[in-house]
DNA sequence: TTGTACGCGTTATCAA
DNA sequence: TTGATAACGCGTACAA
């Protein structure tokens, strides 16, 4: 098919380690040769076999990338899914592959995640999905490779993660209603005891109690889905609320639902700010304004700190996505 | 870190042809020994380097991803990004990698996209999101390494391709209207010139015409955005029309919003039937009737078209969900 | 049944 | 400046 180091010797009738110097480009090889063998290696389409790069080099240049899946719900339904898109943009940009691997039906794992890379010989790994509560959770914060989780909490000599900045974000959506007038604002909280979740009420929290405006009853416990928003919704019809934040899109537009159909206007009556930025958002009436996650970005950052060994926690940046779903309060 | 085959021969005192030959279940090795060795491998947490094998056997197990984007779009939005969940499992099941590649931004590919996979020694290579104005197209056809393609039509010696059965679903549809005694269908069109817009409009047209109701007035070609469903609804004020069958959820879900908004009730005045069975149709009002492709399915053919070299191209059945957008005609 | 020796395609060391 | 050779870790004829 094509040539190897060894027959495009034989053909420019110079040595292999002259042609591996010269195509590396080494301070002990003569121009001249040089010009010739990279002339030579283009017309007979030789390039180095990365395999056997990777053998003597002792390094695979690749990361693994663990989607673990909560409730095997189709990867595209699943939010982390997202991650990938930076991920690999940023993997191929200093040319590391990456490995992708699941955990859903077939493969439940036994052997440890971290296992899996060593055999595999991955230079690190990325974990998107990770819970507290995985088997192999303490496993990896003592990983002997460098490893970054996505929106998980985790330390470790190699091991750290990147987020959104759950309670900024969350904090700009409720200055943004206090500018507006909003002072009864409810929110949407996210399943508790995860990271995101608990950054994003706390968010609330804080807000709230500097504002001397903190009241518990205000809070509703989801759990991301369309339907618990509905049930936000119901949470609602009694209190005197003009204002929603929500920890996530979906449960706002299932609130939205809900309310319109309980002849609630939105904005006029309730103002809705969700979280995330699906591309719902543009399309429900009013398009919801919200806070947008910048999952390209946090794809990116996950494998720089994989690449650097970096070891602080990387917070980046949301944006206030402002449509038609909030209004002045008279 | 790890002991490789030449350190756990010296450790049980056999030799390292001994060591391969009983972790590959070859014969000429006792039983005995055969467990022994398997005893000491896992003692010693040995396992084979996925590189050496693989430069001896001349065989990567590695499948190349090639997600080619049009617009630029993010991957997250990119409808295509779908089949990666099937095509992952797929692999993995038979022990293969894969490896993305995507030509956003950073990589608009010079090298055509065979010669990437020739460069890594990849077994074979999906294309997904491929045009037939490609710049490689042809390059593709004559590929040696068997190749498939998703939703796109080609042939070639090692070629294929696996698509939903585009035709049929929308048949399955129109079917459904009949039944409901719908006559007056009116039918969105995908960018035509494409393989999958085709199909679907080709289902379209032969059904009508079967039943001698087709209009060519009743088509209007959108760009599967949801802006030009909206467009699509602004072409129907004037028609006497009772159903409508899109060739995307987007554009049906945009054409319902401009329905509703002047005041045209769905499925009360107007019954529409999408293609996809995007999240989105769940929560819509009403929820969107949809022709569902089976994605996942999709993408796991696309791997056993590569690993076995097949060449008649697959069509996967779609699956018409009935929801709330499609009512009987009086 | 077990072991020796070579080859897979590179890079790196050291001698020429 | 160039070239011979070892090494990377494995599989496999072939010899013992």
């Amino acid at each position: 098919m094509s040539v190897n180091i060894k027959e495009l010797a034989k053909i420019i009738g110079v040595s292999i380690s002259t042609i591996s110097k010269a195509l590396n480009d080494k301070s002990d090889i003569s121009e001249e040769l040089k010009i010739k063998i990279r002339n030579a290696a283009i017309e007979y389409s030789y390039s180095p076999n990365p395999i056997a790069k990777r053998l003597v080099a002792k390094k695979t240049n690749t990361l693994g990338v663990f989607i673990l899946n909560r409730d095997n719900i189709p990867l595209k339904h699943y939010f982390e899914f997202q991650f990938l898109d930076g991920i690999i943009r940023e993997a191929n940009l200093y040319n590391n592959d990456i490995l992708i691997f699941t955990n859903t039906n077939d493969l439940s794992y036994k052997k440890s995640y971290i296992d899996e890379c060593k055999e595999r010989k991955l230079d690190g790994a990325i974990f998107l999905g990770l819970r507290e509560d995985d088997p192999f959770f303490e496993n990896i914060q003592t990983s002997y490779i460098p490893v970054c989780a996505v929106d998980t909490e985790i330390y470790g000599e190699n091991v750290s993660f990147v987020s959104s900045d759950n309670k900024g974000g969350i904090i700009k959506a409720l200055e943004y209603l206090w500018e507006l007038g909003h002072r009864d604002i409810f929110f949407i909280s996210g399943c508790q005891n995860a990271f995101v979740s608990n950054e994003r009420l706390y968010g609330y929290k804080s807000f709230m109690e500097s504002k001397t405006l903190f009241n518990k009853e205000y809070i509703f416990e989801g759990n991301y889905s369309f339907e618990s928003g509905i049930r936000a919704g119901e949470q609602l019809l009694n209190k005197k609320i003009t204002a929603v934040v929500s920890s996530s899109d979906m449960m706002a537009l299932g609130m939205m639902q809900y309310l319109k159909k309980n002849n609630i206007r939105i904005p006029d009556d309730i103002s809705i700010i969700g979280f995330d930025d699906i591309i719902s958002c543009e399309h429900s009436e009013p398009s919801l304004t919200t806070i947008a996650q910048n999952v390209v970005t946090m794809g990116r950052k996950s494998v720089d700190i994989v690449l650097n060994g970096n070891k602080s926690p990387i917070l980046v940046e949301t944006e206030l996505i402002i449509r038609n779903s909030c209004k002045k309060i008279n």
